[in-house]
RNA sequence: GCGCCCGUAGCUCAGCUGGAUAGAGUGGCAGACUUCGAAUCUGUUGGUCGUAGGUUCGAAUCCUACCGGGCGUACCA
């Protein structure tokens, strides 16, 4: 509806202009919004306004010219009226309304995909944690927001993929070695002291013991430094395999992992470093080198190689990215959390360097969560092996409350999530709201079969029927699935898509308490039950959209 | 110190990229099940949008300063 709005205010536009009630001009974004309050409209347009000032005219007398040459066709509207300053608010006839319902009725399951992407090549970067210990909950909110993000762009027209960058180089995966081996010797009663600054928690005797069972003693003999090697990768792949699988019970799952260590094998990094030399933006201090990111608005320049001649992660993460560029993406995203909101400048500057825009890659900055239970903080920290883990969380609450809990919010926003109430399966929880519309209609749909009505379509009914108020409201938030999908694709901001089914679920409970859906009337019941059904398709579809299960019955 | 994020109802948060009289949920209070699912609904209570300036037809939204909270500020990743 927006849009049809939209295209009609377009085409008056330009017939002012060649009427020459207007001066020809670019016209600005034609706005079409809806109004707080109901007396304005149900669609309101502020392009009288906007394009005062570029025609130095008044509001009012550029709406009015616009209104009287406006050309409605299909016969949508009701009334048009100026209010206010300029603003120009479109009433649309109840029995155009009605057939907007065509469309879901038509599309199903494809209700609410678009084509605004194109088919541009979108990667997807998210999670990556390192693979030094078992996810947490401070990554789910990471995984799927990501993962939300890649379900958006792709039913929007963007060819999606979706990738986890695993650092498995550096002096962490070192130091998960060496954490490894220390508790392997252990087990065979070597007892040194356990070093403070290795990763203390239970799974990495964990570990060690699956060596010791595969391999028994052998690794005892060797030197340490081959063995730290062993047991790094060893425990790499073992965690990398875990996170994979707990990834996958919350319905998160990757097209490609990247490895740093892959990176460096293919010289990706000698490579990167290589052309920001020849392009000159590398000094030499000493042994060091320096990539002058100030030159691209950073606070101070950064150290690519060390000292020792080793390149640094974040020589290596510009080399990833320009991989994801190489690799033909339009557009990048990252998904990182918000701790590491200070690498942002830097990691534009690398791109810049390698001479891809600034607004090729969009950086999504996930705040920390809170966890609490029962309203106490609960506290977390990898080093010391005190965290609760994804697994948890999701043996404890439950996938689809997880997931909704991690949605609702700006990913901007700190969030407390609390594991009691995750867990409560009762109106405190936000998800059951949704998914109990869903299942009431699902089952309003089996009574009606039982009582030998046809599930009907939309040619089959009689949409005049629809005159209730609450019943307009439920056609116009249909109506407006779409634009929110598209507008949460644009925006990169999932927890739109909560927000409006809780609204939906909301206008659809309170018109089922207020009305049958199966009376008497056989006529009205079907054209109520195809409504009813519409509903149900939408809240599916964004509840899909999510991630979270659409139940039948709970 | 510097930088980024946040500050909206008792609590948890939206506010459609600058629009008209600021909204939900939760909590409190009062109500609704012999009829399609009460994990529901209806009504009511509740706000100087952190503070002070500025920009303009118009500001919770943009700019500046300050106050409060979080996070960064490595030749760690």
């Amino acid at each position: 509806m927006k849009k049809k709005l939209a295209n009609l205010l377009e085409e008056s536009i330009n017939r002012c202009i060649e009427k020459g009630f207007l001066k020809p001009c670019t016209l600005p974004p034609i706005e079409v919004d809806l109004p707080r309050e109901d007396s304005h409209g149900d669609y309101a347009s502020n392009v009288a306004m906007t394009l005062a000032s570029i025609q130095r005219k008044k509001p009012r007398a550029i709406a009015e010219d616009i209104v009287a040459s406006i050309n409605d066709r299909n016969s949508m509207l009701e009334s048009i009226e100026i209010a206010g300053p300029g603003f120009i608010n479109f009433f649309i006839r109840q029995d155009f309304w009605v057939t907007l319902l065509k469309e879901p009725d038509m599309l199903k399951s494809r209700f609410g995909e678009s084509s605004i992407g194109g088919g541009k090549r979108v990667l997807v970067e998210f999670v990556s944690a390192n693979p030094t210990g078992p996810l947490h909950i401070g990554h789910a909110r990471g995984a799927v927001t990501g993962d939300v993000i890649a379900r958006i762009l792709e039913a929007s027209g963007y060819f999606v993929s979706r990738e986890y960058y695993i650092n498995d180089a550096g002096n962490q995966m070192n130091l998960l070695g060496r954490s490894i081996y220390y508790r392997y010797r252990e087990l065979f009663g070597e007892e040194e002291a356990f070093p403070q600054d290795c990763y203390q928690g239970e799974y990495i005797a964990d570990l060690a013991r699956e060596i010791r069972d595969r391999d028994g003693n052998e690794h005892l003999h060797r030197k340490p430094d081959d063995a730290f090697a062993i047991f790094t990768e060893y425990g790499c792949e073992s965690l990398m395999e875990g996170i994979r699988e707990d990834l996958e019970a919350f319905g998160v799952t990757f097209d490609s992992y990247f490895s740093e260590k892959e990176l460096y094998r293919n010289e990706g990094v000698t490579r990167l470093i290589e052309e920001l030399m020849d392009k000159g933006f590398v000094y030499r201090e000493g042994d060091t080198l320096w990539f002058k990111t100030t030159d691209f608005g950073d606070d101070k320049d950064r150290v690519v190689v060390r000292e020792t001649g080793e390149p640094t992660y974040f020589a290596a993460d510009i080399g990833y990215h320009k991989s994801k560029f190489d690799r033909g993406y339009d557009m990048v995203i990252d998904i990182w959390g918000a701790d590491h909101h200070g690498y942002i400048p830097r990691i534009y500057a690398g791109i810049q360097a390698i001479g891809r825009e600034r607004s090729a890659l969009h950086i999504i900055l996930v705040q920390l969560v809170n966890l609490l239970r029962d309203g106490i903080p609960v506290a977390m920290s990898t080093r010391a092996g005190e965290f609760v883990t994804l697994r948890e969380v999701l043996d404890e609450v439950g996938r689809d409350a997880a997931r909704y809990n991690f949605l609702m919010r700006r990913s901007n926003s700190h969030l407390d999530f609390d594991l009691e109430l995750a867990k409560k399966q009762s109106n405190e929880n936000p998800v059951y709201y949704v998914q109990y519309a869903h299942a009431r209609i699902a089952s309003i749909m089996r009574t009606a079969m039982e009582r030998g009505f046809d599930i009907p379509g939309y040619d089959d009914v009689d949409l005049s029927l629809l005159k209730l108020e609450e019943e307009m409201e439920l056609v116009k938030a249909i109506d407006r699935f779409p634009d929110v999908i598209e507008g949460s694709a644009r925006s990169l901001e999932p927890h739109r898509i909560p927000f409006y089914s809780n609204d939906l679920a909301s206008s659809f409970h309170s018109y089922y308490n207020r009305n049958r859906i199966l009376g008497d009337d056989a006529e009205l019941s079907r054209t109520r039950l195809f409504l009813v059904k519409n509903v149900g398709l939408v809240l599916g579809n964004a509840l899909r959209f999510l991630g979270v299960t659409a139940p039948e019955r709970m």
